[in-house]
DNA sequence: CTAAATAGCGTAGCAGGTACGCAGTACACG
DNA sequence: CGTGTACTGCGTACCTGCTACGCTATTTAG
């Protein structure tokens, strides 16, 4: 029927194979593999054209043959860093197919720091996206709730993860640059925070909450635990509604 | 006892008024206004050193005798784009606040839509962020959780809220820059997903979840709605478990 | 009155993205 | 087998943006 859209086509390299001119050295997928490469090693700060090219043997303009801007790179970084997910086990509940997944996420997402920095620019239309979103859905099928109470319950889990990653990795970052800040973040609070104006804070404090914050451990799953833990009882409700 | 650490105290405006010297024409809270508004007006994007001292009628190096860099700049603007919460209604249980709270926050930050543009440096430090965390806390006074269980429930909730306002911000982005792929998304997918590597997105595909989606609707709190109730569910479970 | 501290700012260096156009290459077609 | 054509690699150049440095003007402590 209708043609899919130019842009779609070449920029998952799905572009018919023509003929004429000099053969290409260089690849959408070497030119990702590069960039990702560069931004495990140095962070995603690094990743310039003129680096991903050197990186690559070749001129920094070169890149721009295969690549349409900086930006297209990244989205296409950002699909490429999620590899097959792996398979979800055969039998399980929806439950443990789920938590099995998003640790999935989890520590795929862990290897390569940046992911989180990178703008979302559409709805999820890369292989890896799409890939990931399969096994999300494919984890509820035998729920019977609709497709479109799948779809709902999956984008909160995403949206959630993804949140997770993010201030993880930010507050590890934050941590390396600066583990004064840390370190003193209680004591800092209680010097700042007006009793009067922020009761609820202030009680926090007292009970010490924030005392210990010393270590500082990135491998840290309690807290991603918890609140999947939580998100997940209430599809556990929804089902349960839902599904009479 | 300890003094604050300097950064700290030069950050968020406490210096103590010194007297020698001019009088300075420039304080940290105009310019971090100057860059909230050119952020609303033309996006984050905008925000330029030379720009934001542009508006004020300045020169760009002024603005560095207020401001270390241009990361703080930011840092800055994103605490000042929380101003100060609604109080919560009196007497309301802890899920009426905490959805109040909530819906607060979308609201707020969707008159900033950079604001999930920034990364976040540390530990909730500002004024504007400590007054949104202590009124979550608030919500949840009378619920008996443990100090260090609110502190995990709130931390999930923003969590969720601040991957929700990314979602929502950068979709609508790509959105406006490109509303065709959004249209042709339910078809493009129809076409590239191969039905046997993908069979789950082919399901939701059949069942014709995606074809209507060439209305997007910012303001739609639809599904910011469901993935929030879906995690107060879970809050409601762990407060019953926890609190016998 | 003098010196110290501080504000504003001009200059300049450096890095990064990318438009443009030239030159070389490999295949299609006659 | 030649010739044109489409395509690749890339050098150059421009523009924007951050910020180190140092000079000058201004205020006030002593």
């Amino acid at each position: 029927m209708s043609e899919l859209p130019a842009d779609v086509v070449l920029m998952w390299g799905l572009r018919d194979a023509s003929r004429r001119g000099p053969k290409p050295s260089l690849t959408t997928e070497d030119i990702t593999r590069a960039a990702i490469e560069l931004a495990d090693a140095e962070g995603l700060a690094a990743v310039s054209m003129a680096r991903v090219a050197e990186r690559l043997g070749n001129s920094t303009m070169a890149l721009y043959r295969h690549v349409k801007s900086k930006d297209e790179l990244l989205t296409l970084m950002s699909d490429a860093a999620l590899e097959e997910p792996s398979p979800l086990p055969d039998g399980v509940d929806w439950r443990t197919g789920l938590t099995f997944w998003a640790d999935n996420v989890l520590t795929t997402l862990r290897q390569h720091r940046w992911y989180a920095e990178i703008p979302i620019s559409g709805p999820p239309a890369g292989p890896g996206n799409l890939a990931w979103f399969d096994a999300a859905l494919g984890a509820l099928a035998d729920t019977g709730l609709s497709e479109e109470g799948k779809v709902g319950v999956v984008m909160g889990l995403m949206t959630y993860v993804h949140g997770q990653i993010r201030l993880s990795v930010d507050l590890a970052a934050g941590f390396t640059d600066n583990p004064a800040a840390f370190n003193q973040y209680g004591a800092v609070l209680k010097q700042v925070v007006d009793r009067r104006r922020l009761p609820a804070v202030a009680r926090v404090l007292d009970a010490g909450v924030f005392d210990p914050v010393v270590t500082f451990d990135e491998s840290d799953d309690q807290d991603f635990d918890f609140g999947l833990q939580l998100y997940l009882d209430g599809v556990a409700g929804f089902i349960e509604r839902t599904c009479s």
